[in-house]
DNA sequence: GATACCGTTTTGGGATACCAAACTGGTATC
DNA sequence: GATACCAGTTTGGTATCCCAAAACGGTATC
């Protein structure tokens, strides 16, 4: 693999992991070191992850982005409605094996399964499922926007309870989708989405003292 | 300015404008030497363009994207997710006074307005509608989509009734919008939408062999 | 005439050198 | 003690070099 997609991995990895704190300078230079790689691949990651949103410019240097509260609440309208659409698309066409697929990725997480899994897997859930609709913009959008929020659902304080009550969402919805019924499958994701949203940026905003203890910045709605 | 700000405007305003045609061998000394800009800003040019779906890989080398039918279909679906979501929200909380600006964007295109104008406005009209949803996502979103069918849309065989429908179709959403009927705006929305992207695949594909003779790449859906 | 082969050229990926602007730390001044 | 100022350092932007791999072109062979 060259070294540019190596860097842009890595780099992309160790912010989206936490090892670089939301608001943390970045110098070419640094990352050239750390890498082992030269600023030309440097420079063609860190333009690449600029588009992803995971670093932006300030002023004339980078920055690995603030986790926003303001940002992430209209991500979750955004997400809305991409994910409704692409549901929708998928319940029109999509066989019941390719959701089979999905709920088998739901049912490999169990009581022991480690943390960081449920957190990967919740967000594979959305991805693939949009991915069913066979649209590649929709696809993307939802890829993407989960990429956006994948950073604060990490720092997010959820209880087994809240857990629990996300993975029957899933379930539902999947559901719905298998047996084609559309606007029901589009009104549990809806209120999934907007209930995963009002957790996510409330738990973010009491934590919001702790986090910036931590050293990551973390700015209000 | 800076030069790779430079050459990334420049470049895609050759892209957009078609001086340089779908389907099109790019290298990055050929642009280098067209700008009199060195690779360095060259290559953050063609890395930046790249994500807005105006160049892709071809191999090793660069080429401008071709007219994709069945990614404009695809784009369309996408659009009419987010714009729809966006004007959703106009509708909730936009000021008449935003959308008289909007309004007069259209009402500056009359008889003797030059082709390109019109070409401009129609799309601008969109993507301002969508920048009042306040979301910064959903405008985006919107902003990209129609930069990527700008191309195909200037291809597209056009008659004066055509244009006078679509003009028509704009006002309607804006009056739905003012009174903040949104059922309504998003309905008009979603009917112009879907119109429009039936008319523009339909001219292209009947295109396709002219098109093909002026060297533009034109892939069927 | 078609095709397989081989040396040349071109090209993108990477590394490095240079520069101007921004930043830093310390010092002199009030 | 606060502040204005200046030299030294750091940093991103740019230009340029090098290299391996791919594309090209000509030639010999069948």
């Amino acid at each position: 693999m060259s070294q540019m997609q190596n860097v842009e991995r890595q780099l992309r990895e160790m912010i989206l992991g936490l090892e670089i704190g939301p608001g943390e300078k970045l110098t070419e230079r640094w990352i050239e070191g750390r890498f082992g790689a030269s600023r030309t691949p440097v420079r063609a990651a860190l333009l690449r992850l600029e588009t992803e949103g995971l670093v932006g410019r300030d002023g004339r240097g980078w920055t690995v982005s603030p986790i926003n509260l303001a940002e992430l609440e209209q991500i979750a309208v955004y997400r809305e409605a991409v994910e409704v659409a692409a549901v929708r698309l998928t319940c029109m066409h999509a066989e019941s094996s390719a959701i089979d697929v999905i709920e088998a990725m739901l049912d490999s997480c169990d009581d022991n399964t480690p943390r960081e899994e449920w957190h990967r897997v919740g967000m594979d859930f959305h991805i693939e499922l949009a991915r069913l609709s066979g649209n590649e913009f929709l696809f993307r959008a939802v890829r993407d926007a989960m990429t956006r929020l994948s950073r604060a659902r990490w720092l997010e304080v959820r209880d087994e309870a809240a857990l629990g009550r996300a993975w029957a969402e899933h379930r539902a919805i999947l559901a719905a989708a298998r047996l084609g019924d559309a606007d029901e499958a589009a009104r549990l994701l809806s209120t999934h989405i907007v209930g995963s949203r009002d957790r996510l940026v409330t738990s973010l905003a009491n934590d919001r003292r702790g986090l910036r203890a931590r050293g990551f910045a973390v700015v209000a709605a």
